[in-house]
DNA sequence: CACCAGATGTGTACAGTGGAAACATTGAGC
DNA sequence: GCTCAATGTTTCCACTGTACACATCTGGTG
């Protein structure tokens, strides 16, 4: 316990509270609320910060969080929600920057994408795969961002496949055998699972270059 | 909460203290919580069980369970440990029953095993793969008995590159791509992250399958 | 067989948790 | 300038992991 320094914010998470110095109302608690708690992930690798923890890093008491989310599933539920969007811009880009090369080109950077996503935001990317979340799907706006996410990497294999680019088979099935591929390998990164790892850049080329083989029509 | 019953085991987890009625010694208590512990994993999908519960369900006193292990997470760890091995053996039948085979067909063996055994004994490789365990290296039986699993495939990937079966690639690295590819599918399919799964497989054949493609020496 | 020490189980206590409820303070629009 | 909804605080509750003192059993020794 005890991650958190209120005074001066000297190592770990820096205290918000400094330069507005005691007013009632804090002004922007909602985001200043989820930022901490991104950090909070991102500090001990795990979504199992404490309500009570980030208020008081927000300066705030405990019950004050419970103005803007209903709960702390709710508010994680948010993370990972702001998460997807980050993600799907992230899509974006990467086929905006491949806008005139092949599909195949494109799925690469779909994928290079994603785990770069994931090892430079990994507070929203773990809150966005927390186990809690999934099973109940009760913020439709997340299941709804997730998915469209998902509809953009099946939508270039499935443009892939048309193109004779990729082998013919399910488009839905091959996102998803591409989806694994870059999930597993952002988590093993993430997680370091991995006893003496290698250059994360040439772990990742190789992941690329194997599984974009692995697809190309033969 | 609430998931667990205490009389007669009707739904969820059955009650563990049914012939032995009122012993104050419970004999095997430690295998009981493990097995417990185990069975509430695979019914809410998580590790979130809690002592008090599992104690409960084994008809015994929450405080009992720390004469067998000196806290949750030390619990946790000796599940993982477990999984661990069991996983080993799935790998050692599945080399077993091809042995004559080749290297890629004994890899894409391994792969198959990893998934399956993910899928039959969720509470072990949830276990396995809890956060908290890899962070802290604090059981060094658990770490290991999880490198000799890795080793086992390290081991296969490094045999079919010097038969050429496989691309010149770095062993450790290349395993590491395999291993990233079937452990994010299994995990995928476990948390059931897909919104119409199809025949898990049919998906499972198909991921192996684009996985072998692209290790294969051109 | 009697006994006793160590292993195993129980009851109770404590600080920390998520959340609810009642009350306090604020600032924006009339 | 007043008011009232929004936002914050205090206090409370049931529950959690864990520590500690005490109770009970069981296997080995005299």
């Amino acid at each position: 316990m005890e991650i958190f320094r209120q005074s001066g914010g000297v190592d770990g998470i820096s205290e918000i509270n400094s330069e507005r110095t005691l007013r009632y109302h804090h002004g922007e608690l909602r985001e200043t609320l989820v930022r901490v708690a991104i950090e909070a992930i991102e500090q001990r690798g795990e979504a199992s910060f404490t309500i009570r923890e980030i208020a008081k890093v927000a300066g705030v008491s405990h019950a004050a969080a419970y103005r803007h989310f209903r709960s702390k599933h709710e508010l994680l539920a948010r993370i990972a929600e702001e998460g997807f969007y980050g993600l799907q811009a992230s899509f974006h880009q990467a086929l905006g920057e491949n806008a005139g090369r092949s599909c195949r080109a494109r799925i690469k950077a779909l994928g290079e994408a994603y785990i770069r996503y994931a090892l430079q935001h990994p507070g929203y990317f773990r809150a966005m795969f927390h186990l809690e979340l999934r099973s109940h799907s009760d913020l439709p706006s997340l299941s709804g961002a997730a998915s469209r996410v998902f509809g953009t990497l099946v939508d270039a294999v499935t443009e892939g496949i048309a193109r004779r680019e990729l082998v013919r088979r399910s488009p839905r099935e091959l996102a998803m055998v591409v989806w694994a591929t870059i999930h597993g390998l952002s988590f093993l990164l993430l997680d370091q699972q991995i006893d003496s790892p290698p250059a994360p850049d040439e772990l990742i080329e190789l992941a690329i270059e194997r599984l974009d083989a692995g697809l190309a029509h033969p």
